[in-house]
RNA sequence: GUGAGUGUAGCUCAGCGGAUAGAGCACUGGACUGUGGCUCCAGGUGUCGGGGGUUCAAAUCCCCUCACUCACCCCA
């Protein structure tokens, strides 16, 4: 018989791990909610261009990471590798642009990209978000940074730094597109293959190679911030200040260019100290919405890789000891005793039994095995006195309660 | 897509040409008949990832393949 595995790059979330995701997807989405985000589900499914338009046809996520597939009718479909395109299709699809100035989306969901494993990096994995759309304000960049910010500190992450730059705008972007892609023709010799091949198709990309020859020559390359237009250099200082303000833990990179195209002006990486993955990326899109067929309208997000926050917390607590594990003896005891389970559910106790024919000393093995502080004990004996035990495994105490009083004392104990 | 490392009991691993493949933990039963944890005793733990080759002899050496892990690329 084969045994069926699951496909490289996917994993399973064992209920031991998921209160830790939990904890996290909920801090994310609490802290978006108070400033103001609401949620938006959007399909893992799209057009398959839709991302080819939005992310750019040139980038390794669409070039070789996507996953991508025909459908019954023949349709070019992918699973999406990132959300901002789908929240932006969404955002144009439902006209959101007539209703509010500005929008708040936050969206929570696994991704795809066609990668090879390794630390921190799965095929599917999981991404929180958010998007402003409507605004222009450097502020809605420093509002981004700050509600990373403060999740992260709220989850007792303390080591980690925003390393931030600026991208300028289409014209500024343009004009040092075009000064370092004439920088490297120049010394194209010195680069090494993909970094030929990145001078024609994606200059900026050249910038962050690791490549010990192309950083060579990095070092004389002019940086992007001597190059933004008056309106460019503005935004980024107030964002800048912003960051000072309110004490956000920054350090200035003119080398962070990111892998997605539809980035301008501000981007941000979140990165823990003494790592160098990043656990969150973000900036502003002002070009986006319009390039894939909507209005005018600028914006900015970022998203947290949830996956690579788990193993940052801590905490690891046993909420098996809020269970209470039933221990019925005997036939009688199974059936008065899921009566007495049913009053014990309808009043918001968490009650587990086991229906299978074991001694007491077995039963009790294996609460212990579990990790179950209470346990309820019901046989013939009890039944006929009109009581239950209940048993403090961590004590070893226990006790006697009379049916009628079950549900109070109960409450009382495990409180 | 490129490179490196690792696949042996349920888990963590030892064995690295020689006999029937081992340890710890876990598991099952008993000492202890309706009271767990501690101790002691007894016991299954196995296609040595898969296929091929070299050899009198392969878990061990060689080739291929698959899987996992890590790094590069890129990204969350």
């Amino acid at each position: 018989m084969e045994i069926f595995k699951k496909l490289r790059g996917m994993r399973d979330i064992l209920p031991e791990e998921i209160e830790r995701w939990k904890k996290i997807e909920n801090v994310f989405i609490e802290v978006s909610e108070l400033f103001g985000f609401k949620e938006i589900r959007i399909p893992i499914l799209e057009n398959k261009y839709l991302f080819e338009r939005g992310i750019g046809s040139n980038t390794d996520v669409v070039m070789k990471e996507m996953y991508e597939f025909k459908d019954k009718k023949g349709r070019e479909i992918a699973l999406r590798p990132e959300a901002t395109a789908s929240v932006v299709r969404a955002y144009i699809e439902n006209q959101i642009y007539n209703k509010e100035k500005i929008t708040r989306f936050y969206y929570y969901g696994p991704m795809f990209r066609y990668d090879r494993p390794q630390k921190g990096r799965y095929r599917q994995f999981y991404q929180f978000g958010i998007e402003i759309l409507g605004g222009k304000h450097p502020f809605f960049d420093g509002e981004s940074v700050q509600i990373l910010d403060i999740a992260f500190k709220r989850l007792n992450i303390e080591n980690f730094i925003f390393l931030i730059n600026s991208l300028g705008c289409k014209n500024c972007k343009g004009k040092y597109i075009e000064e370092i892609k004439k920088y490297f023709l120049a010394n194209i010799n010195v680069l090494c293959e993909e970094c030929k091949i990145r001078t024609e198709k994606n200059p900026l990309r050249v910038l962050d190679c690791k490549n010990n020859s192309c950083r060579a020559i990095l070092n004389k390359i002019p940086s992007i911030l001597d190059f933004l237009c008056i309106e460019c250099k503005v935004h980024f200082e107030n964002f800048v200040n912003f960051l000072e303000r309110f004490d956000i833990n920054y350090k200035i990179n003119p080398k962070l260019v990111r892998g997605l195209d539809y980035y301008t002006k501000t981007v941000f990486e979140v990165v823990p100290e003494k790592e160098d993955i990043a656990i969150a990326g973000g900036g502003r899109y002002d070009n986006l919405v319009k390039e894939i067929g909507g209005p005018d309208i600028p914006a900015v997000g970022f998203a947290v890789g949830i996956d690579r926050i788990v193993p940052l917390i801590k905490e690891k607590e046993n909420k098996n000891n809020e269970i209470i594990y039933f221990i019925s003896l005997g036939e009688r005891a199974k059936i008065k005793g899921f009566e007495i389970m049913k009053k014990l559910v309808e009043e918001r106790i968490k009650v587990e039994m086991d229906y299978e024919d074991r001694s007491l000393k077995e039963y009790l093995k294996i609460a212990n095995k579990t990790g179950k502080r209470w346990c309820i004990i019901l046989g013939d004996n009890e039944i006929d006195r009109g009581i239950i035990i209940l048993k403090d495994m961590k004590e070893g105490f226990q006790e006697e309660i009379k049916e009628e009083e079950m549900i109070e004392k109960i409450k009382e104990r495990i409180k």
